[in-house]
RNA sequence: GGCCCUAUAGUUCAAUGGAUAGAACGCGGGUUUCCUAAACCUGAAAUUUAGGUUCGAUUCCUAGUGGGGCUACCA
C-alpha cells in the first residue's frame, strides 16, 4: 500500500516540477489517528524542489494523487502535512490478497538462508535458576523463533558453566554435611538440593572467616585461609587432576542440577538444540591460545601468564591464561566459540548475556579476530538490562532473589484465584483448569518480561506489577480465545460463506484500522529480526488485541444479516487470531482456545 | 580515575527527526435483555538541566546532574 502510494507521489513529484526525489525526501508514515486519512506524506522536505509553501507543495500532490491514483479517495492537507485516504475497496482488495497467504508472517528458509547460532540461559551448576536467568531465557527462546519466522537457519545452544570452585563448594559441603541425601531420599528438585548445600557452604566459610578476623586476620587473609576454602580450592584441584571420586561425585551432582533444570525449562516452554559444558569447551580454549601464542599474537609474562594487548581498541590488556597455566573465563569462551563456528559454520552467533558483560564480549570478538578467525566478526553480544525489585538488586547473600520455580507457581496460583474470583472454571476438568490456568500465568509473566525493551534494565514487581488486564499477556490472551468462540459457534451455526469475496465490501473505519495492522505483521517479523526486539512484537500483538477488542465490541458478527458483512467480519476475526497466535508464538506464549 | 548503558504522567512501559508525546495500572465518571464485562467508553496527570544542529528535537551532538554496570590470575 505504502509502495503504491511512492510511486504515485514520485511520478506527481516528476510532473509537477520535473525532478526525481530520493528517498529520504520521500518521507511517508501512517497518519496519526486523530487526523483524518490512512497514510501522510511530510511535504517539508520536498519545498526545495517545489519552491512553494509546504500547504501548496502538499495540497499540489495530493490533488494529482486524487486524480491519478483510483486507490486515493480523497486527501487533506493540515500544516506541511498531506493525509491520504486510501479507497475502503482498496483495503478490502488487500484483506482478499493477505488472507490467501498460508502461514500467514512466517517465512520458510530458503537455501542461501543464513545460519544463525543462539546461546541462552547459560546457568551455573551450583545453583537454580532465578528471575534473571528468566529474563534470559525468554528472550533468547522468543528471539530464536523470531529469526527462524524471518527465514534463517537458527540453532538454540546453550552454555553449562559445570566447573569451577563454585561447583566445588556445593560438593565439598554435600560430602561433609550431606551425610548420603540425594534428592530423591528427600524429595527436593535436584538443582534446589545442590544450590542449598551450596548455600551451607557459604553460610558456613562466613563463619569461618568471621571467627579467623577476630581471631586478628584481615578479611582477604581470612578467606584465604579459612579451612573451607582450602578444602574446596582441594577438591577443585582433584578434579583438574582427573581423580575418579571426584569426577564421579561432580557428574552425579551435575546429573541431579540437570533434572531439576529441565523441569523448569520445560515449565518454561524454552528448548535447545545443542549443549555445551564449560568442562569441555576450556581445553579446546587452552590449546587456541597457546598456538596463537606460538604465533606471536599475545604476550607471555614473567610470571608465566598470557595476556592479549588490546590498547590499540581503546581496551586494556586481558588475561587469557592464569600463571599455573588454568582456563578463565575468557579462554573458555574462546574455545565454545571456535568449536562453535567449526559444528555450524554459522554467519551469525548471538550471545544473549545481560549487559553486565558488556567488555568480556568485545574483548571476546576482538581477541578471536586477532587470532585470525575472520568469523568472529558474525559474534553479536546482545546485550539485556538487569531486572530490579522494587527494594533494590537483587542479592542471593541477602536472601531477596527471586526464584524461577517459585515464580511460576506463584503465576500459575495467582492466574488460579482470578480465575476462581470471575467464575471462569465451570464446566471444566481438573486437568483443562489447570493446563489453563497455568497458560495464563506463564502468558502473564512472559509477556511482562518481554514487552520492555531488552537493553533497559526493567523493575520487577512480584506483588503488584503481573496485572490480568491492560497491556498484559492474559489480555492478549483472552482476546484471542474469544475469536476462537466466536469462529467455533459460527461453524456450529453454519453461517460462514467461503465462497464471498470482498473485492468492493464496505468497511468501517474500525474494520479498516483491523486490517491495516494484520497487513504490517510480515513486515514487522522482518523488522524484529533486525532490530532483536521481541518488545516489538509484544506491543504490537496488544495493539492488535486492542483494536480488535473495539471492532469487536460494538459489532455484531454472527447476528449480521448481510452475507457478505457477516462473512468479512468473521474473516478478519479469524485472521486476527492468526496473527495473534502467530505473535504469541514468537513470544513463546500459549494460546489458549478458551479461558 | 577511565569506559559503557540509562533518565518520559503517582507507578510500569511506548513513541524510523515530524502534527495536540501514546498506553496500562492506580485515581474520578459511565456502559451489561446482545457472539466471553479478564471487555468497552470517558476525565485529570509527564519529556532531568543548560547549550548546539534543524523548517521542525523526547529522539542527533556537547556539557552538567541523578540511577545502574564494567574496569578480578571469579564465572
Amino acid at each position: 500500500m505504502e509502495n503504491l502510494l511512492r510511486t504515485g507521489i514520485r511520478e506527481a513529484v516528476m510532473s509537477l516540477y520535473g525532478t526525481d526525489i530520493s528517498d529520504d525526501q520521500l518521507q511517508i508514515q501512517k497518519t496519526r489517528k486523530e487526523f483524518e486519512g490512512d497514510l501522510t506524506l511530510v511535504s517539508f522536505p520536498l519545498t526545495a524542489i517545489s519552491h512553494h509553501s509546504p500547504e501548496q507543495t502538499a495540497g499540489e500532490i495530493g490533488e494529482y494523487l486524487a486524480v491519478h491514483l483510483h486507490a486515493v479517495s480523497g486527501y487533506n492537507v493540515i500544516k506541511g502535512f498531506l493525509n491520504v485516504t486510501i479507497a475502503p475497496a482498496e483495503w478490502a482488495k488487500r484483506l482478499q490478497k493477505i488472507a490467501d497467504v498460508s502461514n500467514y508472517g512466517f517465512s520458510i528458509p530458503e537455501p542461501g538462508a543464513e545460519t544463525v547460532v543462539i546461546e541462552y540461559s547459560s546457568p551455573n551448576t551450583n545453583k537454580p535458576l532465578h528471575l534473571g536467568h528468566i529474563r534470559n531465557n525468554l528472550l533468547g527462546f522468543s528471539l530464536s523463533r523470531i529469526f527462524e519466522a524471518a527465514g534463517n537457519h537458527v540453532i538454540r545452544t546453550n552454555i553449562v558453566n559445570d566447573r569451577g570452585i563454585h561447583i566445588c563448594k556445593s560438593m565439598v559441603a554435600w560430602q561433609k554435611y550431606g551425610g548420603g541425601a540425594t534428592p530423591a531420599s528427600t524429595g527436593k528438585k535436584g538443582d534446589h538440593f545442590v544450590g542449598d548445600f551450596y548455600v551451607l557452604f557459604e553460610k558456613n566459610l562466613k563463619a569461618e572467616i568471621e571467627e579467623l578476623v577476630t581471631s586478628g586476620s584481615t578479611p582477604d587473609e581470612a578467606r584465604d585461609k579459612a579451612p573451607l576454602m582450602k578444602e574446596a580450592r582441594r577438591m577443585l584441584l582433584k578434579w583438574e587432576a582427573g581423580d575418579p571420586e571426584t569426577v564421579s561425585m561432580w557428574q552425579m551432582m551435575n546429573a541431579w542440577v540437570y533434572e531439576g533444570f529441565d523441569v523448569t525449562y520445560r515449565a518454561l516452554g524454552v528448548v535447545f538444540d545443542k549443549i555445551y559444558y564449560e568442562s569441555d569447551t576450556y581445553k579446546v580454549g587452552k590449546e587456541i591460545v597457546l598456538r596463537s601464542l606460538e604465533e606471536g599474537d599475545l604476550i607471555r609474562k614473567d610470571d608465566g601468564s598470557v595476556w592479549i594487548d588490546l590498547t590499540a581498541d581503546k581496551l586494556d590488556q586481558k588475561l587469557l591464561l592464569r600463571s599455573d597455566g588454568t582456563a578463565v573465563y575468557m579462554t573458555q569462551d574462546l574455545g565454545t566459540a571456535v568449536i562453535r563456528y567449526n559444528d555450524y559454520h554459522f554467519n551469525r552467533h548471538i550471545y544473549v548475556v545481560g549487559n553486565e558483560q558488556n567488555y568480556h564480549f568485545q574483548v571476546l570478538a576482538l581477541t578471536l579476530l586477532r587470532m585470525g578467525y575472520d568469523w568472529a566478526g558474525g559474534l553479536h553480544h546482545f546485550s539485556y538490562g538487569m531486572v530490579e525489585l522494587p527494594e533494590g538488586k537483587m542479592k542471593s547473600r541477602e536472601g531477596t532473589v527471586v526464584d524461577a520455580d517459585d515464580l511460576i507457581a506463584e503465576m500459575t496460583e495467582t492466574a488460579t484465584i482470578m480465575s476462581q474470583e470471575l467464575g471462569k472454571l465451570g464446566g471444566y476438568s481438573i486437568t483443562e483448569r489447570e493446563n489453563i490456568c497455568r497458560q495464563i500465568g506463564l502468558g502473564a509473566l512472559k509477556y511482562y518480561i518481554l514487552k520492555v525493551d531488552p537493553k533497559k534494565n526493567m523493575t520487577f514487581n512480584p506483588a503488584e506489577s503481573i496485572d490480568f488486564n491492560g497491556n498484559t499477556g492474559p489480555f492478549i490472551q483472552y482476546t484471542y480465545a474469544r475469536i476462537r468462540s466466536v469462529i467455533k459457534k459460527a461453524e456450529e451455526t453454519g453461517v460462514t460463506d467461503s465462497t464471498v469475496t470482498f473485492d468492493n465490501a464496505n468497511l468501517n473505519i474500525k474494520e479498516i484500522n483491523v486490517i491495516k495492522l494484520l497487513n504490517d505483521f510480515p513486515s514487522l517479523v522482518q523488522e524484529a529480526a533486525t532490530e532483536l526486539s521481541p518488545a516489538l512484537i509484544a506491543n504490537y500483538c496488544y495493539d492488535l488485541a486492542r483494536e480488535f477488542n473495539q471492532f469487536y465490541h460494538d459489532l455484531s458478527i454472527l447476528s449480521e444479516n448481510d452475507i457478505t458483512l457477516r462473512s468479512l467480519r468473521l474473516k478478519l476475526s479469524e485472521m486476527t487470531g492468526r496473527v495473534l497466535e502467530n505473535g504469541l508464538w514468537l513470544l513463546g506464549i500459549e494460546a489458549p482456545e478458551r479461558m
